[in-house]
This record gives structure tokens, C-alpha cells and sequence, in this order.
DNA sequence: CCCGTGGTTTTTATCATTAAAGACACTAGA
DNA sequence: TCTAGTGTCTTTAATGATAAAAACCACGGG
């Protein structure tokens, strides 16, 4: 057929509850006031007016709209909300790749995954297509998707670019102007750190999200769409893996946040080489946990 | 309707190209043996023996098949190649956007950009996915397309970017040891600047391509395929502004191949400090090439 | 003259259809 | 019995048709 009416659906029903505030032979307002209040098109409005005038809830003649009776329960239709968004879908993908470990060189089938996902087809189709940019997946030549699997040559050289990112970054962190809105922010992060490092014996599982915002700190000096592009996939996956590698997780926890501090420190003391040279060694720590814990997910 | 039967006419043909050579009464090869030969599966080969049969050409019984007579040339199938490839739509549409400097925030159409670049509307629709990464389009809430336009700020970050990687690539350069194949393709390439530097006034068109080269052979030592995934689009796109900018080209380009000469020889005397101080200055000139080729097709 | 309305056109998302690929099982001949 | 080849069937992805949604346009009443 064609694309689904759950638009119009929901439209519909949204009309039902603005009627059901107005009294009996009301007049009700104009189609493009209605469009506005429903966020939707005039098209959408229309084909639910014609609805009601159908059900003879409303007399529609002209620019005369009239309320004829009161909607009831079993006026309204029913819609289901299927569809996952795109960000879930990522979330999604990367969570069977990675959890599953699904093997490399992997034909992928556009039909089932799309139904495994809970998404139409050509949606998946078009993410898959966002995702061959980072070389995850890979057309095949007569039709169809291959995984190209998160292997450890992936790992090793998404840890390189990172680690070439992040360099930069913090070289350009500490060419910032006194008044750079990323020293107040780097110096909250630091409490945050010490204050963390305080309860580390209970609290080590609360490191990952302030792992996340360290690293977004350093990295929002560098105005750089690509730069940001690029972070986005990277926090991503490694954010997942770090997730299931639970072994020895609050030791592991507590090194990066004595690191972190290490880097903090170099930063605001405005010393570029020693700072560099933490954040290398941070960045290595990084890969090598990476790397172990895909072995041994590997293993299981 | 469905998927078109190209696949087939074409192995149609081929085939009768093939039974060109054979005498008449002759035996032709098994399905297998055609179907490897043709480089389709075996149920394009059994439809296109079908087609023959019908056609008187050969008689089909079973696993005999026998040649009844020589193919003429109206027993040829009409086939249209109308589609490009998936390289030619990206050269065609970067062309498109950068040449006729399509304005940022523009709706794009895909029916009707397929139509204009002769591609079926989900390949567009996929193209467009894959250049969703790189931030030149994006997709608009409800359905569609918008181009986000190739702007000056785009064209900034895009040489920082470039910049980054590059200059990455200069200090890994260094590092290489004595034996690796950098070094002889450096040496290779210097001759090749300088030769071209002799006969810059007559030959200056031939930079283009050197400076292609050259940069590849720089980030060949960087083994990262996001490196080389964004190197990809960034040659790309300074190609394309290089082509259209005749202003002051050859002055431009002897300039170019003296700074290509000067990251060479500091990199070959393993002068890392020198090599990254002149990669940067030349990446700047780049760059303001860049924005005042885009500055003058602005004003035209 | 301007806003609101109805009709019309354009454009996108989805679905049914069908070609192509491949798997499996069967058959003939060595 | 084994191998090469064929017949049949299932699965899968590409494509055209089509309905929903959005955009456009001209008209008419206040």
C-alpha cells in the first residue's frame, strides 16, 4: 500500500479531546487555526473533519463547522506506536553487534533485522548506509549489507583515531583565553573527580558518566563538526563496552580517575607538553582495557 | 512493478556471443560451467536457455542442449545501461552543490535529483544517508531532505580537520623505519616536483594530480580507515574547488610544489620538528586557497 | 485588501510484486 | 556408489504503484 495513516490517527484523536472541551452546536475554529494547535498539516486536518462529519459528531458545510454531539470512547481510533526512533535504532544495532558479538562478514538481512528492530525496512536501509562511512557495514556487490564486524584491527585503529582527536584537543585546551568557559568547567569536573575518588569503594559504577563528560570537555574546545561527528560514535562504543567488562571495574575505575586528574591538573597549570603526554597515556589505558575486555568477551 | 530483468538481457547476450563461436548440432556447457562463465546465478542462465529454446536457437531436453543455429542480430535483447555508478553519483553531486553553489538549507527532491543524475530514487536515497555523516545534509523532522550547504564555516573545519590528520600523518612519517616503502616513493615523488617545477610554465595543469599523490603517499604510513575514509572526501572536495579556481593557477602551483619540497626533503632528513612546521603552512595556504576560490564564486 | 477555504499539485513513505540468488534434493551416467 | 548436472523451491532485495502528507494557488467573503 502506502505510507500509514498513524498520523492521521493521532490527529484524530487529539481533535476528539479539543471537542469534547466545547459545547453542543459550537462553532469550531478555522482548519489552519486547527493545523497549528495539532502540529499537523491542513491535509491531515481536513481528512479528520470529513471524519467526523462522517460520524456525525460535526455538520461540516462550507467554512461552517458545527458540533453536533459530544464525542464518546468509541469514537477514537486506535493507533499503535511501533516504530523505535533513529537513535534507538542505533542504541539498538550497536547493542546486538557488540553484545552478540556477532561475527564478522556477517550477511545481513534487510527484512528480518528491519523486524527485529521494530523499524520499516527502508529505515534500517538508510542507517546502514550512515553506517558504512565508519566502516562497520559494507554493500555487497549484488545487492545486500555485510557486517564488517567489530573486530580488534577495528578496535586498535578506532583507538588510534581517538587518541589523534583527543590529542589535538587537549593541545587546544590549553591555548584558551583565561576567561574560556572551560576552565570553570574543567575545574567543576575536578571536584567532581575528587569527590568521586572520595567514595570510589561504593560509588565506582558512577565513573562512566563522568567519564563521558571529561572527555566532552576536552573536546568541546575544538570546534569542529567532523571532530564531533566522529566523538559521538567513538563515546558510543566505547561506553558500551565498558558496560559489560566488569572485571575488575573499581580498580579500573580508579586509575582513570587519578589520570583524568593527572590531565586536569597539567591543564590548568597551562602545561601543554606535560598534559599531552597524560592524556597519550590515558588514551593508551583506554585501548588496552578496550582490548581486553573484547578478548574476553571473545572467550565467553 | 519489480526489480528490473537488466541482469538477465545482458547474460542473454553474452550468451549469445558465446554460442557464436560453436558449430551448429554442438553440445553447449553445463548450467554451472555457463553460469560461472557469465558471472550470474544459475537461474539467470536457466532463463536465458529457456529464452533460446524459444527462440529456435538451441532445443532444450533435459540436460541436452543442443545448438540449432547460429544467433542472428535481431535475436539481441535491447538494454538500456542507464544507471551510473555509485561513484559517478557522488562526483556528480558534489559537482552539483559545489559548481552551481546550491544555497545552504535548500529542500532537496529525490525523485527529482534522481532523475537528473539517472539513478533510482533509494540509491539517491541511501547516497544521501551516507553523506549525512559528513554533515553536508541533513534530514528534516518529517520526511525529506535539506542541504546544509557547503559554507565558508564548513570549508574552515574541514582544513582544520584536514590539518589534524595530516599533520598526524607528517610525524608518523618520521617514525618509519629505513626499509619502508615511504621512503623510495618520497624520493620518487620529489623527482617528479621537481622535474614539473622545470617545466612549470608550460605544465602547471599537471599539479592537480601530483598534489593527489603526494598527499595520499604522506597519509599511506597512517593505517586507519577512518583516516583514509575522511581523506577520501576531503581530496575529493579540493580537488573539485582546485578545478574552477584558474586564478593565478600557475603561480599557485609553483608555490604549492616549493612547500611539497620543503615538507620532503625535512621528512627525508628525518626532520620531524622542520617536516610538521612546513606540512602546517602549507596546509594554511591550502586553506585560504580554499575560501577565496569559494569568496570568488561567490561574487560571480 | 486580506484572511480563510477549497481544490490541486508535489513529494515522500510504504507496500506488493517480481527478478535474482542460492539451497536442497533428485537423477543419470560412470 | 559417487559425481556432475538438473529440477524445484525458498529467500531476499530492487522496483513501481500508491496513499498520506505537505505545499501551492486561486477564489470569495468580510
Amino acid at each position: 500500500m502506502a505510507r500509514t495513516d498513524a498520523r492521521f490517527r493521532s490527529a484524530f484523536n487529539e481533535l476528539l479531546d479539543t471537542l469534547a472541551e466545547l459545547p453542543v452546536a459550537a462553532a469550531l475554529p478555522s482548519e489552519v487555526q486547527l493545523s497549528q494547535r495539532l502540529k499537523v498539516s491542513r491535509t491531515v486536518v481536513r481528512a479528520a473533519l470529513k471524519a467526523l462529519d462522517g460520524a456525525g459528531i460535526i455538520h461540516l458545510d462550507g467554512r461552517e463547522k458545527m458540533m453536533l454531539r459530544h464525542p464518546l470512547a468509541e469514537d477514537r481510533l486506535t493507533l499503535r506506536e511501533d516504530y523505535i526512533s533513529r537513535d534507538a535504532l542505533e542504541a539498538r544495532f550497536l547493542d546486538w553487534v557488540l553484545r552478540f558479538d556477532v561475527p564478522a562478514e556477517t550477511p545481513l538481512n534487510v527484512a528480518q533485522l528491519a523486524k527485529q528492530f521494530n523499524v520499516p525496512p527502508h529505515l534500517l536501509q538508510e542507517f546502514l548506509a550512515s553506517l558504512g562511512q565508519f566502516g562497520l557495514v559494507e554493500r555487497r556487490p549484488r545487492g545486500g549489507w555485510r557486517l564488517l564486524g567489530f573486530t580488534a584491527d577495528y578496535a586498535v585503529e578506532l583507538s588510534d583515531f581517538r587518541s589523534v582527536l583527543e590529542v589535538n584537543a587537549v593541545r587546544a585546551v590549553v591555548c584558551q583565553p583565561d576567561d574560556h568557559p572551560v576552565w570553570p568547567a574543567l575545574a567543576a569536573i575536578r571536584r567532581d573527580h575528587l569527590s568521586l575518588l572520595d567514595r570510589i569503594d561504593r560509588d565506582f559504577h558512577d565513573f562512566s558518566p563522568l567519564d563521558g563528560q571529561f572527555h566532552s570537555i576536552i573536546n568541546s574546545v575544538v570546534n569542529n563538526r567532523f571532530v564531533t561527528e566522529f566523538q559521538k560514535v567513538i563515546s558510543l562504543i566505547f561506553h558500551y563496552h565498558y558496560q559489560w567488562d566488569k572485571t575488575m571495574e573499581r580498580h579500573r575505575n580508579e586509575a582513570a580517575i587519578k589520570e583524568h586528574l593527572r590531565i586536569i591538573d597539567a591543564l590548568c597549570a597551562r602545561d601543554g607538553a606535560t598534559a599531552e603526554a597524560a592524556a597519550l597515556s590515558h588514551l593508551a589505558t583506554s585501548k588496552e582495557t578496550l582490548l581486553s575486555s573484547m578478548r574476553g568477551h571473545h572467550l565467553a
